[in-house]
DNA sequence: CCGGAAAACTTACACCGCTAGTTTAGACCC
DNA sequence: GGGTCTAAACTAGCGGTGTAAGTTTTCCGG
């Protein structure tokens, strides 16, 4: 073909196809390829725009993570920003359970990534905390969102009745097939309180002057 | 070489090379023939033992699983008993950072993360928890364990100058270099502490009869 | 003692990420 | 307008992947 009138392909093509398919199909489904075929285009004439791969992966889980909304903070009260951002990253990973693992692995180094971070530490800063616990704070409720995303009972759960037989308490819990999603919100949003009441109560101590 | 006089292969043998493969070099080093090369063997003789790849991964993260240790439940009072397995469960996974993505995805179908599952439900329920809430309490620490394991910046952060330019907040954020695992240690630490007080908190009120 | 299962082997397929080299359309400059 | 450079597609191909199929030989049970 060689080269075309007018480019048939862009980066933000290429991410959003790759979203769609591994949204649709799951991030094995991904390959080159496959992704060149379902853009209508050759195998490695992705290698135009990416350099590797794994470039367009971090692009797609950088797409996702720019979904999620830090706007909350700096226009309300800490607490609150803090629960309605992990609400809306919660929502986000949700949304694009097959992407999580591309972005759960390591801290992110991906811009939509650093920016978030950097919205949340500043928010938490402006709020009176230290540094070090800003950061601990950011990082604690990155732990429960992407654990619970990528931990997530919805992500299927045998329902053999044979497979209990060696785990007596298993039995009886709250694991059957209507509560699997239950559980995750159950266990997402009991963390997200407990964890929000224990920084409120740190907080205030920490403004009374008693040693953290 | 047709059939030799004694098997050279086992499960066992199997797995702890493709642990020792992975903790090494990463699971992504673990092919089936690299594997089967490191065990003085051809490639596709491993399909005598496990019926795919995914098999032999599965067993991996089982017998990592499996070390954890669940005994503080039934012998300690349950804070306690929460605090020590949820210390065991990390150092395990800190131990094997590599293994990690290939058991944090989706809950635990596998036999060690069934009795792991088995034991924290019973030592809860014993303990006077709710089913649906020891299922939750269950749960979170998954996420907080396997979130931290997975996002851990120990896993590599850019020092890069440059790159703190457009983020304000990071530059000051306690990110460099040298703090890395305290923060991964710190906000480990401290989430645990929130957790288990929340829960202390929350227990003395159910006993008290206050609805949860 | 002999038949069948078990555990190794070799060969082969379809796909993978990626490199190299080629072709041509469009943009810029004299 | 003609020459040159770059961009973006192409085709061909390398080495590696998981796995299926079929072969050979050894061992064990009846």
């Amino acid at each position: 073909m060689a080269r075309p009138r007018r480019s048939l392909l862009t980066r933000q093509r290429i991410v959003d196809a790759a979203a769609a398919l591994a949204d649709a199909e799951g991030l094995e489904a991904v390959s080159v390829r496959r992704l060149a075929t379902e853009l209508g285009v050759a195998g490695p004439s992705l290698y135009n725009h990416f350099a590797t791969k794994s470039e367009i992966i971090d692009a797609v889980a950088d797409a996702v993570v720019a979904q999620v909304d830090v706007s909350f903070f700096g226009s309300r009260d800490w607490r609150e920003a803090l629960r309605l951002w992990a609400h809306s990253y919660h929502a986000v990973l949700s949304e694009h359970p097959n992407i999580v693992p591309a972005l759960a692995h390591g801290p992110g180094r991906r811009p939509a990534a650093l920016a978030m971070a950097d919205a949340v530490y500043g928010g938490l800063i402006d709020a009176g905390w230290p540094p070090a616990r800003a950061t601990h704070i950011g990082a604690l409720m990155r732990y429960l969102v992407t654990g619970s995303a990528l931990g997530s009972f919805a992500l299927g759960f045998p329902v053999d009745e044979v497979l209990y037989a060696n785990y007596p308490h298993l039995r009886q819990a709250h694991l059957l097939a209507g509560h699997r999603s239950s559980v995750d919100e159950g266990a997402f949003d009991f963390g997200l309180d407990l964890l929000i009441a224990g920084l409120d109560k740190h907080y205030a101590e920490l403004r009374k002057g008693v040693p953290a």
